[in-house]
DNA sequence: TATTGTTATACTCTATAACTATA
DNA sequence: TATAGTTATAGAGTATAACAATA
């Protein structure tokens, strides 16, 4: 323990308690997928811990790296927040270094996001711990099952 | 329209955006299950809309139908959440006469939780309202899948 | 008129810590 | 001492609405 209290949001697990009866909520699929998310966000936390990334602030590195220049809006568009909460995340990244604002010839009222150098880093870094923690997340499963889940998940989101 | 706006968390979809460039996002676990809980959780609104009720309230109702005279803390651990949110969870299902505290006759400390009878009566149409939007959101997959599914699901919360 | 970014505001959820009463 | 419930407080996240600048 070094006294500092993470910053986010603490993820707690959501254990099967002894002697309680779920009935059938085991079966409801709403359930499992809450179940299952609090515990990948739960690793997630650790694989990161101690750098302040939250999986939209890591989304939103990946998108950046992939997608220069691309504007606010979008960028909550893809997030799937509001223009306010892109705008706050922008500001977040802008503040530690890992990502600039730049103004665009093309429309004056847009800005284009770019990660600096700092940004490009540190998201090579966090790829390998991300890639690591989610293949120790899903190491209960099989390749092909984990394939197979990806497969199944895309489809319910679709 | 009706003008009035829904009180609690409203559920935005995690669209995929055109033109957009996500490198090997839809690779990740973690990515994958949060989109996935985030369009369940949409359909489960749809399903509850007007009623209040969220998934958390939800699992409680069924919770407190099969485990009478459940303790707030037992109920707290079951959620994954704190004390003091499992006990406004309680104050909200009291308040509308769905639960009530009763002292216990083997610990002054602790309540004992009942459901009401009115209560009963709306986990009774919660449960077929929330079955059905269930199996219509899973209605991509087919019914072996859906199982499949589960246990994949369930393999990675333990 | 519509859109981008911004700002202010409000609301939900939840955690922590301190307190009380019981054990 | 430890536990159940309570209360107060704080923080993160995110939505809405209004506004200025630009399209």
């Amino acid at each position: 323990m070094n006294g500092r209290t993470p910053r986010g949001p603490r993820p707690s697990s959501i254990a099967r308690v002894a002697g309680i009866n779920y009935l059938d909520l085991g079966e409801h699929l709403g359930y499992a997928l809450r179940r299952a998310q609090v515990a990948s966000f739960d690793a997630f936390h650790r694989a990161t811990a101690g750098l302040g990334i939250t999986p939209p602030r890591f989304t939103a590195l990946v998108i950046l790296q992939a997608n220069p220049g691309i504007s606010q809006s979008t960028l909550g568009e893809v997030l799937g927040t509001a223009r306010s909460g892109a705008m706050l995340l922008t500001d977040w990244l802008e503040a530690r270094g890992f990502a600039s604002r730049r103004h665009r010839a093309d429309d004056g009222r847009a800005w284009g996001l770019y990660l600096t150098g700092r940004g490009e880093r540190l998201i090579g870094r966090l790829r390998q711990r991300v890639r690591d923690y989610d293949r120790r997340f899903a190491a209960r499963l099989g390749k092909r099952e984990r394939e197979q889940l990806l497969r199944f998940l895309e489809r319910l989101s679709a």
